[in-house]
DNA sequence: TGACAATATGTCATATCTGACATATATTTA
DNA sequence: TAAATATATGTCAGATATGACATATTGTCA
């Protein structure tokens, strides 16, 4: 991950800990961001072929516009567990999931 | 799902809500737990490759000898951000984790 | 351009998950 | 077998994620 990179994650809120500390973790912690990033990623694009609005997305997965906002821009408020199953509420095979992680 | 099984989650504390409700959402309910299972399934195989106790696996992970148990045994307070970010602390690749989804 | 629809951002009370602890129940080893 | 080690289960105060709301920003189309 570069400077740059890390810089945005960091203004989105991602706590990325000392520089030891984010040297140290970096391997994990990269991959689970990008784990999340993707599959956010995957959220985004399956809604619009949808041709949903986030209203109505939110309706499906009993959440709010603004919630499902937070899932497609990656905040880090947002757990994996609401992105996957907001994933499996579209129709989203747990093997088209892990398509999704290994892309 | 058989009923045996439904049973078997019900003990362990899943909510799988009404009969109707049960019903209406078991796609994406099941491809939920069976998610969680399988990585948790994973997860455990790892660490006994390892040769790892749960405590020593606890100090890695940064967590207790019980949660490590109760991530193990997929019981349903454990979310599957710690699942995940436990395999991934065990050096698990995201594409290893897309081939545990898979499997 | 302006009005309208869609999306993004900030905040907060409540719900859910967390590590930690105690303790119960296996499992191993002497 | 008993003692030691490992794993499972129950509980809870504190931490984190949640839906909901207000409001800001962006996009679209007349």
């Amino acid at each position: 991950m570069n400077k740059q990179k890390r810089k945005s994650l960091e203004r989105k809120g991602w706590k990325l800990g000392s520089a030891e500390e984010f040297l140290g973790l970096s391997k994990e912690e990269s991959a689970y961001i990008e784990l999340k990033m993707k599959l956010s990623a995957n959220l985004k694009k399956l809604r619009s072929e949808k041709k949903l609005t986030q209203i109505e997305l939110a309706k499906v997965i009993k959440s709010s516009q603004s919630r499902v906002a937070k899932l497609e821009t990656g905040d880090p408020s947002v757990s994996l567990d609401l992105i996957i199953r907001s994933l499996l509420a579209l129709g989203t095979s747990n093997k088209d999931i892990a398509r999704a992680i290994s892309s």
